[in-house]
DNA sequence: CCTAAAGAAGCATAAATATACATATCTTTT
DNA sequence: AAAAGATATGTATATTTATGCTTCTTTAGG
């Protein structure tokens, strides 16, 4: 088991279950015999930015970090509706074409989204090309994207 | 300076500068000649559900809790347009009537969405009843809902 | 006005979390 | 393949946060 695929099973485990506290996730990595430290975990959490709620109910809870705020949302997607014309990736590369005009307005957006996988964005006229952290990323990030349309 | 405005004040302060821990909460407030211990603060951020963010650039920073994700508001909003027919309150009560067969699923939407506000609501087949915590917060949940329209 | 009950906040401390440092492991370069 | 650098993680501990208990304050009821 590497950081990643931890990584990506502590995602997992934070949406499914309640983990109040970061020995939860010490302790039910142990039970699927993957031996993690507390410190590792905090490691972790800072890394995925996860974030622990104070829930109603009284106790905590660890998530998710906060996804894009609703008014950002809409604008992208209202934006995506009327201006896309194409996307595609290479490598750590996502290509998005919009009519003439708009790409500037996209880029934005992608930029003040904040995206974790996201390293970089350079937008033209009608281009917007956005540089993720590397290949895995900018496959997610087209998928992303084309969810918005 | 009672708990209300205080609780308002630490809201505008994690929104104006970067709070790393309760302790500058406290040093904030300390400035301002309110004077606070560190477990009132830590009390306070429960009860306002501040969330301790990692930040990109490695560091913590306090934060207001994540509004409604997306979906939940994209739907409340496609249910209001569909099925929306009137709103108002009374005392800490806001009463909204939907089209017949609408007003459960209304209810369910507010009660996922976890408003702060809400006490709770009781729906039947074109009403949903949110009872708030008090006058105030109705006038508030009223203004909102109408916002998704 | 008095008393009981509820709410707020301090103090002390327990509990939880972050991190400096050391070590191990994996990567890249020569 | 050895050396050098980068990355990951454990250990021990410092730092930060939550909370039990107590006291003080406010509110509600008689």
């Amino acid at each position: 088991m590497n950081k990643r695929d931890r990584h990506s099973l502590i995602r997992e485990l934070v949406q499914e279950q309640i983990i109040e506290k970061q020995e939860d996730l010490v302790r039910i990595l142990m039970e699927k015999g993957i031996e993690v430290t507390q410190a590792t975990i905090s490691r972790d959490i800072k890394e995925l930015q996860l974030i622990k709620v104070p829930s109603k109910s009284g106790g905590y809870r660890y998530n998710l970090p906060p996804e894009m705020n609703y008014d950002t949302a809409r604008k992208l997607e209202r934006l995506l509706r009327d201006a896309f014309i194409s996307i595609d990736t290479q490598k750590e590369f996502v290509l998005i074409k919009t009519q003439p005009g708009n790409a500037f307005a996209l880029g934005a957006i992608i930029d003040s989204a904040d995206y974790e996988e996201v390293f970089g964005t350079i937008s033209g006229d009608d281009t917007v090309l956005i540089i993720c952290k590397g290949e895995e990323e900018a496959l997610y990030m087209q998928r992303r994207i084309i969810a918005f349309i």
